[in-house]
DNA sequence: CCATTGTAGATGCAATTGCATGTAATAGCT
DNA sequence: AGCTATTACATGCAATTGCATCTACAATGG
């Protein structure tokens, strides 16, 4: 009589990490969001998209592209999408080649406020981040950290 | 002249740990939503809180205790705990010490649930994180992430 | 060509979150 | 004691998210 059936238990160790993995990432990003809140620029999620779209070759993408690289919900970015078109910072054309699609182009402004925000972002995460670790240590964590993408 | 005005800027390998930071946690958060959802759990959310209280000593916390704990937003939580409340998981008890104060006490539905959502919870922990790391690993990478608690 | 199935994106509505502020009670100072 | 500041928690309202569904177009199979 097998005793084990239940398998696929972590052990205490495991519980550990993934406790200090989503601690870490909670107290970083919110730590990040309120820079840049107090610098009074937007939220991480915006800078998301216009990273994606300026690193693009043509600065622009398709919103289902835009939605596999940032993981955001399907749902989420049609609406992202539509404040950042009112901001101003992308706009919305036509894709000929597929009457369901469409390109979301980054414009100036939103280039601009790209790197605006990197400003702040690029500090936010040396300071907190990058300066705890050495550079072996960078190395190891991106390591371990990359078997779950 | 110094040249080097703006300090604090990432390097390229740090920044690459920093995303990898992000998305690991965001993946396997998602992924383990998910489970639960799929096993017609509530989130995580729910889960945080329930701990805390079934491992305290009493089965119960003042919110500002669970706030730290958890690193809810106080508004957030507050209102968690309505719906806790309503759930009939946990109840609400007044704090005689201090007449701003109330005790959240974990009920014997709370524990259960706690108990059912820690099922599908282990075991989504396990097979997302836990298996694709060694014993070693697991210890390194709790190490490097306890520098942001 | 037509019917069915799949894909890209939008949207109504309810639930949750964020922000600002409110209320009640305690603590601290004079 | 009396006044002010602080702490604990709640709440109105706007913004965002999640869920389910919808529309439009494209691809596939007969």
């Amino acid at each position: 009589m097998s005793e084990k059936t239940n398998r696929a238990k972590p052990s205490d160790a495991v519980i550990d990490a993934w406790i200090g993995l989503m601690r870490a990432q909670q107290r970083l990003l919110g730590q990040i969001e309120a820079d840049l809140k107090q610098a009074g620029l937007p939220a991480l999620g915006w800078y998301d998209v216009l990273w994606e779209l300026v690193r693009s070759p043509q600065g622009k993408l398709r919103p289902f592209e835009i939605e596999e690289r940032t993981l955001l919900a399907q749902y989420n970015l049609s609406r992202l999408i539509d404040r950042l078109e009112k901001a101003g910072l992308v706009q919305r054309q036509t894709f000929d080649q597929d009457g369901r699609g469409q390109w979301v182009v980054v414009t100036e402004e939103g280039r601009a406020l790209q790197k605006r925000m990197w400003k702040v972002y690029a500090r936010a995460i040396e300071e907190n981040f990058g300066a705890k670790l050495s550079e072996a240590d960078v190395a190891t964590l991106t390591s371990l950290l990359s078997r779950f993408s």
